[in-house]
DNA sequence: TAAATATCGGTATAAAATTATCGATATAAA
DNA sequence: TTTATATCGATAATTTTATACCGATATTTA
């Protein structure tokens, strides 16, 4: 067992008390209590307080912790403050969202390079990062050490592409995909399920539907 | 209490039951089991037949599900035979992906129209749906009686645009801005929290560091 | 026809996560 | 200085979720 091993509950949480966190005007919030943020996301305080008890160890009766030291506790912990390179695999739409979605370097996350099968788009840019071809990925992987690759290729193809990442030395998925990839034990993958979102946002609606007879 | 509310755990998996289930090869696939489930998808097969049982009643010893049924009831369950109609606010890079993206149809979702600010896209079109100003929300939303609403503008924006969703009449949110949005009891949110998938991928990364010394 | 097997569905147990409670403590007010 | 208050951190209780177990049943094999 692991001394400290985080639950995942906890872990989807605290990118939220960060996002509040840095909401915060500065000055008059010096300082920020457990209560207060559970108020503002509409969760239990206890479940805050012992969130924030796995990364910091500041907090203090009457005053709470104090807001500049609790932002750097929680981006530590999630690992924010040392840069992950990683390359994206499928520079359609939304790979190309991705790609020149700025917030990801505040998230200790660093695009390098795309790449895709089309040749139309193959040796062009999308914000400053290079579109190469597929028989490149082991190569570039290799040399640059990357370790994190994200899918955004159709769902059919993403197995085939999976299994190239793994070849390539890559051993942490991104995969927007909506499918299940089969990997080796050693790698790790993190699904990004739009669809299951959607249902819970479906299920939601017709259950309020039912019940208020919007 | 509702007499079959279900977890949202199990709502969560459903989407991934039936991607796989859609994926499998017609003809020599029939019937399914709960097990042959769980073992393609890395899950308790207990876990997925309690999970099916939320939705479907035809299961049968020995044989399993007709995979075509279970699929008609798990999309049924999930609502993905009626299409809702929802508008979208924020025509940027992310914006402009979900609205190219086919695959939303298969979840019952229709994204009707787009809205943004920015004067040179508003008038323009991405994938036959227009982009339209601001002010047009509240007309648009309540002659086409939308009801959901997606937000992909930038964290800072967000609550001012989902004020004005909530003032048109929307009831349904769905959130890709990284903030925690205010909302009147009635209306509903779903975050879409990359960051907090982005948590887990390093938290996960920093462990196997860690431990196998990557 | 009888025995073996895979699976469902229900009940029971175990594990995990959330919420409640309480004493301790630091600050502010009386 | 004393009292009141807000908060932390720890422990306990509760709720939710996941897993194990077992009898019933449909199919296949002997």
């Amino acid at each position: 067992m692991n001394p400290k091993s985080i639950s995942k509950q906890t872990l989807l949480r605290l990118p939220s008390y960060l996002s509040y966190l840095k909401s915060l005007p500065e000055g008059d919030n010096e300082h920020v209590s457990a209560t207060m943020i559970a108020t503002a996301l509409g969760l239990n305080d206890v479940q805050v307080r012992k969130d924030l008890a796995c990364v910091s160890k500041k907090g203090r009766p009457k005053l709470g912790y104090v807001t500049g030291d609790l932002i750097k506790d929680i981006e530590s912990f999630l690992g924010y403050d040392d840069l992950n390179d990683a390359i994206i695999v499928g520079a359609g739409r939304l790979g190309g969202a991705l790609m020149s979605y700025e917030g990801f370097k505040e998230y200790g996350l660093n695009i390098v390079a795309a790449f895709d099968t089309d040749e139309r788009v193959v040796g062009t840019e999308i914000c400053g990062k290079k579109i190469l071809p597929m028989d490149k990925i082991k190569d570039l992987c290799e040399s640059l050490k990357i370790r994190i690759g994200i899918i955004t290729v159709p769902a059919h193809a993403a197995q085939k592409v999976c299994d190239m990442l793994v070849e390539s030395g890559i051993y942490a998925i991104w995969n927007f995909a909506p499918t299940h990839l089969k990997v080796p034990d050693n790698i790790l993958v993190q699904q990004e399920n739009m669809a299951a979102s959607l249902a819970v946002l479906s299920a939601h609606l017709a259950e309020a539907i039912k019940k208020n007879g919007f």
